[in-house]
DNA sequence: GCGGACTGCTTACCT
DNA sequence: ACAGGTAAGCAGTCCGCG
């Protein structure tokens, strides 16, 4: 059958290839492999050859089904199958009818297919929503990111572990065994797991493309769907040295200078733009992975359009459109902007050292280098500068896999493994994606039916607790109410990993929670009326248990061990790392009505018991004469503890609750002002500021820098008398604040208030915002405004009370509003250190006046 | 018409 | 397309006062 993917005849037999991509090869109507040689570093496309096809379930017999109308005369149609599968739902075993299809559109998404037919027919309808690439993966049980080889009999098999790694397994199980007595599933997923953390990344060849467009309407980005300007510089760069830039020749601009570029860099001119294309297309082919920043929506969307536009056939183009990315024919394409406006990738692993998702923003943060600022529109720049500008860009796209040695790459590479998805689509989904796949895969090796959203919900919908929050569906933790003051030497409790330990320990999962057991109705959840199963051990449970005591026994350490050589210790953070990002997300997802697997109930249980193992940890405190000053969610502060009690305390409460409760931190001093606002003074003296406005990233510059420097002298703070002098410092630095307002010393870029635009300008419609009123000017200025955006705005005197940075003047500025910024952000800390509040900003008022 | 009390929206943060 | 809880600033509304 013909194909549109090169499929290979000649794949290397025996030899280990590394799966990165499971896709859906429409023409042959089979599903294609893309896997990795990393001897050739090229990749072979393997179709498969068991004659694996589309299906989805329903509960009505063969019989019934025979009788409806248009299902066995469906184009799409292929046989029907009973199997055995367990209701996970209702605790029993069922017979369902598999209903087989020729083609993935036939079981749904195209009008009149199986699926529909059946459920119109009073059907119940299972797993018709899972794309037909993944039922590969999970039918398969194939683990995308690990090798594999093709015998010479052609079957596709995971290739045997290096000895090496198997001996490291061995050591491993045993160290884990040694925490917690494991059942037998737990040890089989384990011997399954931890291969995927044994196994090295190879230093996967790739390419970054950035491309150039020249476009007469200087604002106006070109529309990649049209494609009607020419492509006037493309650059592309490899992390194995390769550097080229492809110029088209113009003469409407100046050459200016080459050696800008400097020596290691090829650049070649075209007379003709085809010609170009049709290189870059030539040398995209070569290689397994393609970087962009924004391909998806740009980059690829443009050349692949500008080429049709030139007249290139089909087959000459290297890309392939799909729905929702563009992916190429050989390779696999991965765009880093998708990648890194994943809010866990951006959270757990980069620690929000980014804010905007833009390739300047996110390789300021991580790379420390940005892109090159430009004075004027890309299409009047010289030659030169111009290739300068488009190489940065794609240098840039390259350096955020390579940097920190592979750190990027390695994250998804561990990322497909534990979530057994296409890197391609991994990339582009977020972390309820990530788990999804994860769950799914796991139902369907255990011959569990995956549950349908409103079956779920119509058993496990119910919550019975009141969000505090309007709008939130139940209610989530307790923050306690800080006393107000300074106090040395405190200690800070914290239960570690919460709410995947409460899964793991209470036997938490969607089919736990309200089992239909009569016997179970008795094991309560505190402040609700929900129960958990005794019978049976949950799913969730057993694999957010497994994710986490391999996190904290095994991989946290390792990352530490000091024996290990330095390369393995940096490896096993990332691992560590990479597990924290699925960890972290466990419970969430539950109480997300987004998820497939949404449950109410349990995420509605997973809070509740949080918030019984904190106030149980409480009152114990409190029994035995210890003081907490303050607790958020799963940490207690307490001041000046007696070493004895606390350790006691941290005993019962692990033997009553069955949660780890360890010290985190002991502070040589803690300012509490209010809830979720603190600072604290480590013994070494490195200082801790939790939400206090000093510290937000929208407070203006000239208050930020203040704010520092009163935390400079706060962090020589060694006893109360120490207070005293730094009480007088920091008044004076308020004074120098106020001073220079009102002699509008500071620049305009100083006062700046930097406040994200989350949403497109139109949909402001109950409110308008300073931010938004300063958006709205630069509009009427004629600036591009897109959410996502940081508007830099100041307060002005007269008119809408704002201005843009770009539209403003050092003489307009409202410096009394100003005044009252500085005051609010240091009664914060004033408030929190003990001094007395009125008395300090009259004094500053008389002075400075 | 004005200003204070109040509510609700918005952003950025904490766990 | 993970969750809920909190602070702070400000926009908008309501109501009483005069």
């Amino acid at each position: 059958m013909p194909s549109r993917y090169p499929v290979d005849e000649n794949i290397p037999l025996n030899k280990p290839l590394m799966l990165l991509a499971v896709t859906y090869d429409g023409k042959a109507g089979k599903a294609l492999l893309k896997l990795y040689d990393p001897e050739e570093e090229k990749i072979y496309l393997w179709h498969d050859n068991t004659g694996h096809k589309p299906y989805f379930y329903t509960d009505l017999t063969p019989d019934e089904i025979y009788r409806i109308k248009g299902v066995v005369t469906h184009k799409g149609f292929y046989k029907l199958e009973v199997e055995e599968k367990y209701d996970l739902l209702h605790n029993r075993k069922v017979k369902v009818t598999k209903v087989i299809a020729r083609d993935p559109l036939s079981v749904g998404g195209s009008p009149g297919c199986l699926r529909d037919i059946i459920a119109r027919s009073g059907g119940k309808v299972w797993e018709a929503k899972i794309k037909y690439h993944n039922c590969y993966i999970y039918d398969r049980q194939l683990i995308p990111g690990m090798f594999y080889i093709v015998t010479p009999e052609g079957e596709l098999k995971p290739a045997p572990l290096n000895p090496k790694i198997l001996k490291d397994i061995e050591q491993l199980e045993k160290q884990l065994k040694e925490h917690a007595d494991m059942p037998t599933e737990e040890k089989r997923i384990l011997r399954e797991w931890l291969p995927l953390f044994e196994t090295p990344v190879p230093d996967i060849k790739r390419l970054a493309i950035d491309i150039e467009v020249y476009s007469p309407y200087p604002n106006r980005l070109p529309e990649p769907h049209r494609a009607l300007y020419p492509v006037i510089c493309v650059a592309m760069v490899d992390n194995k040295g390769f550097k080229r830039i492809l110029v088209l020749k113009r003469n409407d601009v100046e050459l200016g200078n080459r050696e800008i570029l400097g020596d290691n860099v090829e650049i070649k001119f075209y007379d003709d733009e085809y010609e170009l294309i049709s290189d870059v297309f030539k040398i995209m082919s070569e290689y397994p992975v393609i970087l962009t920043f924004n391909g998806d929506n740009f980059d690829l969307q443009y050349l692949y359009h500008r080429a049709l536009k030139l007249g290139f056939r089909m087959d000459e183009i290297p890309l392939i459109i799909g729905r929702d990315f563009i992916s190429l024919k050989r390779g696999v394409h991965i765009d880093l902007y998708k990648f890194f406006s994943n809010r866990s990738i951006q959270v757990y692993a980069f620690k929000a050292k980014y804010r905007e998702t833009t390739l300047d923003a996110i390789s300021k943060a991580l790379l420390n280098e940005g892109k090159i600022e430009l004075d004027r529109p890309i299409s009047e720049l010289p030659i030169y500068l111009l290739a300068k500008y488009c190489l940065r860009d794609a240098e840039l796209t390259l350096k955020l896999t390579t940097f920190n040695n592979n750190l990027t790459l390695k994250l998804m590479l561990l990322f497909i493994r534990i979530s057994k998805m296409s890197i391609e689509d991994l990339t582009r989904h977020g972390i309820s994606t990530w788990i999804k796949n994860l769950l799914y895969y796991e139902h369907r090796r255990k011959g569990y039916l995956i549950p349908e959203q409103d079956e779920l919900l119509k058993l496990k919908g119910i919550v019975t607790t009141k969000a505090i929050i309007k709008g939130k569906k139940y209610m989530g933790a307790i923050v306690l109410e800080p006393r107000k003051g300074c106090y040395f030497r405190v200690y800070v409790l914290d239960f570690a990993s919460l709410y995947p330990s409460i899964i793991k320990k209470w036997n938490l999962s969607y089919e736990t929670i309200r089992c239909p057991h009569e016997e179970c109705k008795s094991n309560k959840v505190p402040e609700t009326t929900h129960w958990v199963c005794t019978k049976r051990r949950g799913l969730m449970s057993i694999m957010t248990g497994l994710l986490r005591d391999m996190r904290v026994y095994v991989y946290k350490r390792k990352a530490k061990d000091k024996s290990l050589p330095e390369e393995l210790r940096a490896w096993y953070d990332v691992v560590q790392s990479a597990l924290k990002v699925f960890i972290n997300a466990s419970y969430g997802v539950f109480g997300s009505d987004k998820f497939p697997l949404y449950c109410p109930s349990l995420a509605e249980s997973i809070t509740a018991i949080g918030r019984y193992a904190i106030r149980k940890t409480l009152e114990l405190a409190q029994k035995l004469g210890l003081t907490v000053i303050y607790g958020d969610t799963d940490s207690l502060f307490i001041h000046n503890p007696d070493e004895n009690k606390l350790r006691r305390l941290i005993e019962i409460a692990r033997e009553t609750l069955g949660i780890d409760l360890e010290v985190d931190k002991v502070y040589r001093y803690v300012a509490l002002s209010r809830k979720k606002n603190y600072l604290g003074v480590l013994e070494d003296g490195t200082i801790d500021v939790k939400g206090l406005v000093g510290k937000k990233r929208n407070t203006p510059e000239f208050l930020k820098q203040a704010f520092n420097k009163t935390l400079e002298y706060l962090k020589g703070v060694q006893s109360y008398d120490d207070f005293k002098k730094a009480q007088d410092k920091i008044m004076s630095i308020i004074e120098e604040c106020y001073m220079k307002l009102k002699r509008r010393e500071y620049s305009l870029i100083d006062l700046a208030f930097k406040v994200m635009l989350s949403k497109p300008i139109e949909e402001y419609t109950k409110h308008t915002p300073p931010h938004v009123k300063a958006a709205k000017q630069l509009l009427a200025y004629g600036e591009h405004i897109m959410p996502g955006d940081i508007i830099a705005y100041v307060k002005v005197r007269g008119g809408d009370g704002v201005k843009p940075v770009k539209l403003a003047r050092i003489d307009e500025i409202d410096e009394s509003k100003y005044l009252e910024y500085v005051k609010t952000t240091f009664e914060q800390i004033i408030d929190a250190l003990g001094i007395d509040n009125r008395g300090i900003w009259q004094t500053i008022l008389r002075r400075v006046s």
